[in-house]
DNA sequence: GTGAAAGCGCTAACAG
DNA sequence: CTGTTAGCGCTTTCAC
């Protein structure tokens, strides 16, 4: 079967001879610029419709813009980002922009390179979504093309930031733990030794908070955290390595720092017999739809991911149109979604 | 915080000057063509890492190529898809080549929309991953760029085709409850009336499989299938609608289309009190992470994503070199994975 | 083997 | 309000 043979494009020039004006007039007219009466507007517009004109990104990306957002998600598996995507598109879907979404990143390397591509191909902004990349990088992204970035603490002047409380949402958790009885309350976090993302990643705030909440409710002694990451691996070693200590160390009760570490948890607690809550309560963190999931039924702290996008998009509009204004951050509040998998702890 | 100012970007004429050379050597060199020798391949390579230069992809549209490949997924929170980006990554992560993703789109406008894109950004080729647009609108994107479609039966001479075999893979989850001792085997599919769709589409293929697999097995009279979504909720209505007739029409088993939903059709049972697989067996198609989660330890039909993924780009890229090739199909065969989901049916 | 120059489709400065 | 035109950064003839 031989594929037939493309046609040449339509051009802004064959749009103008059609509609017998010039190219700078169908140029105004599509970018709704000053100057093009509403006649004209009407001729041009009819003559893009008959050619099924649409512009050359490539073309446009050499002098103006190419109306494409980049959007970066560090794991698309993580079923939390599809939530601050759905915000993201969401708010851009009456606009001219189109998203285009980097492919998953894990590590800076890939990172450098999905957002260099994203530069190199004109982009008019980008998101950054729990970018692990050093600040450094991210200023330099952000002095290159208007940028915001989501679910990472720490502002800068070369990008506006959008994040959630973290902090307070891991103390919502200890409080919600501690109000039920449990004393023994461990946490699994994202292991992080590099300063910048310690002072400034998500999974290190949430830490923190865990460890304030803990002393605020005298539970001091009982501080236990467990290093692996954010993945359902990391969650399954998690409470393997809780459940290999003595029974008088073994936690009543697991926060896990995301709903994807609760499920490899929940697996590792039901690989060992124990019931969740009876033996041991877990929650997680993202509120995914995961965790609503009704068997699983998991106690999560909902962080408004689709509200996140629509900030995002927000600052970033703003930033197109204004190159100069000072950076923004917006911080946003968590709440608690109490289910099944939380109870008071066996006597 | 005042944004500090963007410099101007270093080009093609910058490296040619500091390497004491025309453009036209350093665009043979970036391109790897012939006809530059190897000394001033490296002075044009030492001149580009000295300066940090970058090809602008919009430039490069114009002219040629932009090293770009378009990939659109229908579904980003489906962990199926996730796979075969996998396979389409790793393939790419050794060539010029940046994959660039469209958001999740749901229904033909919205397709149409990011593919017009794509061609628009003047991407050099397009992976489709099961999408929903008419024949038509497939062969219009293959005719003005060289693409593959992933997961969709029906070949053209304007697109490459890369697909499970549905159809057998559907007779392996039959063959499997059958083999268990099952009659009453119910399967929950995704509506489709649209005629093209309904030869084409995978979730067609899958209906067609089971009700001929049944035949085989001399099941006929227990043909049942439900009309709900590829969906949480479409599993979930599906089991409701099965449980809600009267005992002895009540199935045994349940092969949901997706894994995604017998998530749903796992949580009806719960729901409803009964035990899987005590009560009712159900096995779903995908074989994703979640099929593999020890407390659901879900029955599934894998299908290869990653080698799904390879044997696209591998299609693409021979399309990409000659736009003359004939178009070709490739059909993967799937494999079932057994779990605790399914077993005897009670006496 | 190397380089000068035309031109891809668009935007924006400028002239009318 | 409308049109002419230079030029964005690159690839690609076509001379040399």
């Amino acid at each position: 079967m031989e594929p037939p043979a493309t046609r040449r494009r339509v051009t802004i020039v064959d749009v103008a001879r059609h509609a017998r004006v010039s190219v700078t007039s169908v140029s105004k007219v599509l970018r709704n610029a000053y100057g093009a009466s509403p006649e004209m507007q009407t001729r041009v517009r009819r003559a893009i419709e008959e050619l099924g004109y649409r512009p050359h990104a490539g073309a446009r990306a050499l002098r103006g813009q190419t109306y494409t957002i980049g959007v970066m998600l560090p794991d698309i598996r993580n079923p939390f980002f599809p939530e601050i995507l759905d915000g993201i598109t969401a708010s851009l879907e009456e606009t001219d922009y189109q998203v285009l979404l980097g492919p998953g990143c894990n590590g800076e390397n890939e990172e450098a390179r999905v957002t260099e591509a994203m530069i190199d191909r004109g982009m008019d902004g980008l998101v950054l979504v729990a970018p692990v990349s050093s600040r450094a990088h991210l200023e330099h992204v952000g002095t290159a093309i208007p940028t915001v970035v989501v679910g990472r603490h720490g502002s800068s002047p070369a990008y506006d930031t959008v994040t959630d409380d973290d902090f307070e949402g891991a103390a919502l958790v200890v409080s919600h733990l501690a109000g039920l009885g449990h004393r023994r309350i461990a946490h699994i976090e994202h292991h992080e030794t590099d300063p910048t993302r310690l002072a400034e990643m998500p999974n290190a705030r949430r830490a923190d908070g865990y460890r304030q909440a803990m002393r605020v409710h005298g539970l001091e002694e009982w501080i236990d955290v467990v290093s692996t990451s954010y993945t359902q691996q990391g969650g399954y070693q998690g409470v393997r390595e809780l459940l290999s200590r003595p029974a008088a160390a073994r936690p009543t009760a697991v926060f896990a720092g995301a709903d994807i570490v609760a499920i490899g948890a929940l697996q590792a607690a039901s690989e060992a017999g124990l019931s969740v809550p009876g033996d041991m309560s877990v929650a997680g963190y993202d509120n995914t739809t995961f965790a609503a999931f009704d068997p699983i039924s998991l106690t999560s702290v909902d962080q408004a991911g689709q509200e996140m996008g629509r900030n995002a998009v927000r600052l970033l509009l703003e930033r197109i149109s204004d190159h100069g204004r000072p950076s923004a951050k917006v911080t946003l509040s968590p709440s608690l979604v109490p289910r099944r998998s939380t109870a008071r702890p066996a006597e």
